[in-house]
RNA sequence: GUGCCUGUAGCUCAGCUGGAUAGAGCAACGGACUUCUAAUCCGUAGGUCAGGCGUUCGAAUCGCCUCAGGCACGCCA
């Protein structure tokens, strides 16, 4: 897939190059000159031309000349027969500014009407099988912010990694094994025992769930009228608990997930590493190659030649495995079992130690670990009433995800969790959370879509085809709003190849907004009902060309497109 | 104490593989609706890029140091 945009990039890089070498040839630069890459970039100043390159700055320590010489001498040579490119000036201290004639904003355009919904696809997956796994909360307890953040991230990098050519899978990783779970089985068993015997029968330690929803468990599962767990032993008692508690848990994550959008294509149980015996074949595959050692009763993981990485144990000396141990399983599963080629793993910073542990330990399963990335975001952290609220299940306090989309709705959470870099902490003011969702741009993205509906809609009723497919000549947009809306258009395959490349994708709500402003100025200043014929029909082209480009953005965004506001 | 992340306009944040006069939204101020949606547009004002030293033609961007905040350093997950 060949973007306009990609072909006059093409376009300068090469006409560069071939200026550079011809220099070279007859002598104007001197033969040892290093070409460094050519990389062009699109000023920010229109005086300073469309696409402007600094490969002569580059150059400028190898040939020993000034930069500006080597610039004029690149520029007085250049052939641009055959392309968008018209001329070229040498500018401040030896950038090379072109120029390119307004076609390549027409094809652009005639680009997105013609490839709708398909415009910004690109091939640089090339359909390499790539995993995306996100939020993967403990199923002890309701998602809260934290999952919010790390799921509207997790969502959009897997949506963008399919736009850009991969074979995605969307994948959760239940921890439905370990420690956790038996810590979330006692607490059960507590509340349910203070439920028949009274508050003040058993003691309920601080390091247990404290949350509302363990009590409403244990009282559900006595009202649903299920075994009577009260002269059991506390084994059996624990178990049972559990085993109802823990399928509502991951039945009411699912919903709220779904309700924000997102979808799995797979959830993968931690506990079912246990039961196929993957785990034990892991650790005997690190045993065997010696990767193990034993001290003080646990089997240990040897980190790598790395000084500063700690061993860290995968069989503790109670026997019980480790939830590294489990990882290491889950992850020789996700590339050897199933052949991934690529893992990418979204974690709070909160498990950075951890994450990088892993990631350090793939060579010892036999994984090259540049097949693994890891996705860090900051904590989202919580101010009500001026003050931090800590979001911890174990105390109980988190706000859930239910509750923040009741406050500010799908979308507005949707756009506003992307908006950040995944680096950049979060504040999130529950106070201002309403008035804030008055203010989110994803409102003003949104009005700019119906909008055009509406335009769309009172033009077909005064019998203009609004439908056509056809692209009309579009010579007669020549206003400055007009070339900056096609200017915008022009630019989106670029935004997901960057956001596929990096794994940041929060560009794109800064992208759809300058869409939506490209759009608010263009009508304000330009009519399109009631203008001659011709002028009407490429205005309305480019209108429609604007709908299409939000809609395919506000489709990777997982944020819904209203016709009416 | 050690490691990682963050510090840019009053607020929330872009920009960070070095490039031209550091950008946007909100808030503030001044304008624009008898016209396809004013949830909009146009304009004004707002900066010691936390601080210091260095690297070079050029630093918000790279390196070192300091300061401030966050996170992690367990036979927890």
């Amino acid at each position: 897939m060949t973007y306009i945009i990609d072909k006059i990039y093409g376009q300068v890089a090469g006409a560069v190059k071939e200026s550079i070498e011809r220099a070279v040839g007859e002598g104007l630069l001197p033969p040892g000159t290093v070409i460094s890459e050519i990389s062009i970039e699109m000023p920010k100043e229109r005086i300073h031309g469309d696409f402007s390159c600094n490969a002569a700055m580059g150059m400028a320590g190898s040939a020993r000349m000034a930069p500006v010489r080597i610039a004029g001498i690149i520029a007085s040579g250049m052939d641009f027969t055959g392309t968008y490119i018209k001329r070229v000036e040498v500018a401040g201290p030896g950038f090379l500014n072109f120029f390119a004639d307004d076609g390549w904003l027409r094809d652009s355009v005639a680009d997105v009407l013609s490839m709708g919904g398909d415009y910004g696809k690109l091939d640089i997956g090339k359909g390499r099988r790539v995993m995306v796994e996100y939020v993967s909360a403990n199923p002890t307890g309701p998602l809260h912010m934290g999952n919010a953040r790390g799921g509207a991230l997790g969502d959009l990098i897997a949506n963008v990694l399919k736009k850009a050519g991969y074979d995605v899978t969307k994948e959760y990783y239940v921890n439905d094994a370990g420690n956790q779970i038996e810590k979330f089985a006692q607490s059960l068993e507590l509340r349910y025992l203070q439920q028949i015997n009274g508050p003040d029968s058993v003691v309920f330690p601080e390091d247990c769930y404290q949350g509302g929803d363990i009590i409403d468990h244990a009282r559900n599962y006595i009202e649903s009228g299920l075994e009577d767990l009260s002269g059991k032993p506390s084994d059996y008692r624990r178990k049972m608990l559990a085993a109802y508690a823990l399928p509502i848990n991951i039945e009411n994550i699912r919903k709220g997930l779904k309700r924000y959008g997102i979808e799995f294509d797979n959830w993968f149980s931690e506990q079912s590493l246990y039961d196929s015996g993957e785990l034990d074949e892991t650790i005997e595959f690190l045993m065997e190659n010696g990767h193990t050692m034993e001290k003080d009763g646990a089997l240990w993981f040897k980190s790598g030649s790395m000084e500063s990485e700690k061993d860290e144990v995968l069989v503790k000396s109670d026997g019980f495995k480790t939830y590294f141990a489990s990882d290491l399983a889950y992850h020789r599963n996700k590339f050897k079992k199933r052949g991934f080629d690529r893992v990418i793993n979204l974690l709070g910073t909160d498990h950075h130690a951890h994450a990088s542990r892993l990631k350090n330990s793939m060579p010892a399963l036999g994984i090259d670990s540049d097949r693994l990335d890891l996705v860090l975001f900051q904590l989202v952290r919580l101010m009500r009433g001026g003050e931090t609220v800590r979001m911890s299940k174990r105390t109980g306090r988190a706000v859930s995800l239910d509750e923040l989309l009741d406050e500010t709705g799908v979308d507005a959470a949707r756009f506003f969790f992307n908006m950040k870099a995944s680096g950049s902490h979060l504040d999130f003011d529950l106070d201002l959370a309403v008035k804030q969702s008055n203010e989110n741009p994803v409102f003003y993205v949104q009005y700019a879509h119906a909008r055009i509906c509406s335009m769309l809609r009172i033009l077909g009723r005064e019998g203009i085809d609004t439908g056509s497919d056809a692209c009309p000549s579009l010579d007669l947009l020549t206003k400055d709003e007009e070339k900056d809306l096609m200017r915008i258009l022009a630019l989106y395959p670029q935004e997901i190849s960057i956001s596929a490349r990096t794994l940041e994708p929060g560009r794109l709500t800064r992208y759809v907004i300058d869409v939506a402003t490209a759009f608010h100025s263009f009508y304000n200043a330009c009519r399109v009902k009631g203008e001659e014929k011709e002028l009407m029909e490429a205005r309305l082209a480019l209108v429609k060309a604007t709908l299409s480009v939000i809609r395919n953005v506000l489709d990777v965004l997982s944020i819904s497109a209203p016709e009416k506001m």
